[in-house]
DNA sequence: CTCCCTCAACTGGTATGATAAGTTGACCAG
DNA sequence: CTGGTCAACTTATCATACCAGTTGAGGGAG
């Protein structure tokens, strides 16, 4: 039998939260318009006003909408005030598909961050985390022939990565990330393929953990992230 | 007269949620223990059960704690779930005083991304963006003596270089970065004072938007970058 | 006529109490 | 040990007040 999953609750809150943020996002509702007032949409939306000022107050946090005591509360340019955070909301519409030029930016962003995160985790790490990154290489070497498992091992060796860099920033964006990547999870499996295959850089990556070599661990991450930038390049011509 | 502040009004959810946050940043409140109930909590805080709730939806989106229905909400461990939106608030503790270890990540991950950002607005870049970064190193010219005009400057020209990058996710992150920095922005001014005077380097970046030279553009890029990161290294040495 | 004040009619913010729905653990029957 | 029932928690939702800040229309003073 198939895994079995939790069923997926959502909240009324967070019904509201994702429409209205989709609204927001598509551009539907406009940037410095005034959104309905909060008694208003409880009504539309048929929920109580707590749960509109619930949502609303997510909104306020990520940035989308502005708050403000005895006038309506207005949409804000979520390209200047939003955070990383908002990265899977833009990757997908509602429909699921894929925004190809949001998946580029990532590519893009992955590319700037993966070689200086091997770089930190080179300096501060050493035998333990190398160990470490030893044995997933070792687990990968088994599942050459399962690239959903070879996928998911790679994942692991990054985050290892970028726990073992010390560095929070790059915790917080990894994880940032990671919640865009779940998005795509599925789809970016097979145009990634030549990287996920590309064990061998990553070998150079544990190696120059182990010995301390910030210089080598960066070389050979950049490397191997460009790998799969070019193939998703590949797999993006075309579509404009 | 001095210029006048908006006094700051905060409402009751924003204190319940800052108050709460805190403590599970701080580690008093431990990942994967128990949050008291909403209505234990409305009554230790003397608030409302709407506004602890509004709070909690709050830290939920932070990836701060875990809502389950029927159970008590429980912590969950920011390092490994929370987004770079947590950054400003791990940066500066209640007292105002900076964790310079959360700094440090600071600067390494504007290390990582500056070049990048520079590489890919030369790649879209052009002339527009070029005549802009000109006139923006033309009144750096004439802020020579004023360090905080250089300062937000230049940042400036780091926000123009980003948005003309055409990367969202760069100019998400970006935001975050901000929301980081100006918790900072005072403090950091005279450890970066030798980055900021380095107008050479980001004239090279203006050059190589125009010419469309994206190598040269992080090369310039990474040097300019390195001359504040080894300022503030410096300035934080002993500090560990 | 213009200016300024007042006030009513919006807006969001807070408070309270009731009810529905989910979780947990104790207990008991088979 | 298994499965069922139930009581005592919890969060989720709802309805209805009332407080507090903002805005603009209207009326009176100059």
């Amino acid at each position: 039998m198939a895994a079995l999953e939790p069923v997926s609750r959502q909240s009324l809150s967070e019904s509201v939260f994702l429409q209205l943020q989709d609204k927001i996002v598509r551009g539907e509702l406009a940037p410095d318009s005034a959104l309905p007032s909060e008694r208003a949409l409880s009504e539309a939306l048929a929920v109580n006003r707590g749960a509109v000022r619930e949502a609303i107050k997510r909104l306020q946090q990520a940035g989308l909408v502005a708050v403000r005591h005895g006038g309506n509360h207005t949409i804000r340019n979520y390209e200047d005030e939003a955070g990383l955070e908002l990265l899977p909301s833009l990757l997908v519409d509602a429909t699921g598909r894929l925004d190809v030029d949001v998946l580029r930016s990532i590519m893009a962003m992955r590319s700037a961050l993966a070689p200086e995160i091997a770089a930190a985790a080179a300096e501060k790490g050493g035998a333990t985390l190398a160990a470490k990154l030893e044995a997933l290489l070792e687990k990968m070497r088994r599942s050459e022939r399962d690239l959903p498992q070879l996928q998911s091992l790679v994942f692991d060796f990054w985050k290892m990565l970028v726990v073992g860099s010390g560095n929070i920033a790059f915790r917080l964006a990894f994880n940032s990330m990671t919640k865009t990547y779940v998005q795509a999870w599925d789809a970016m499996r097979a145009p990634l393929e030549p990287e996920l295959r590309d064990i061998r850089n990553l070998r150079a990556i544990a190696a120059a953990v182990r010995a301390r070599d910030a210089k080598s661990a960066r070389t050979a991450a950049r490397r191997h992230i460009e790998i799969g930038r070019a193939a998703m390049d590949k797999a993006l011509r075309g579509y404009k």
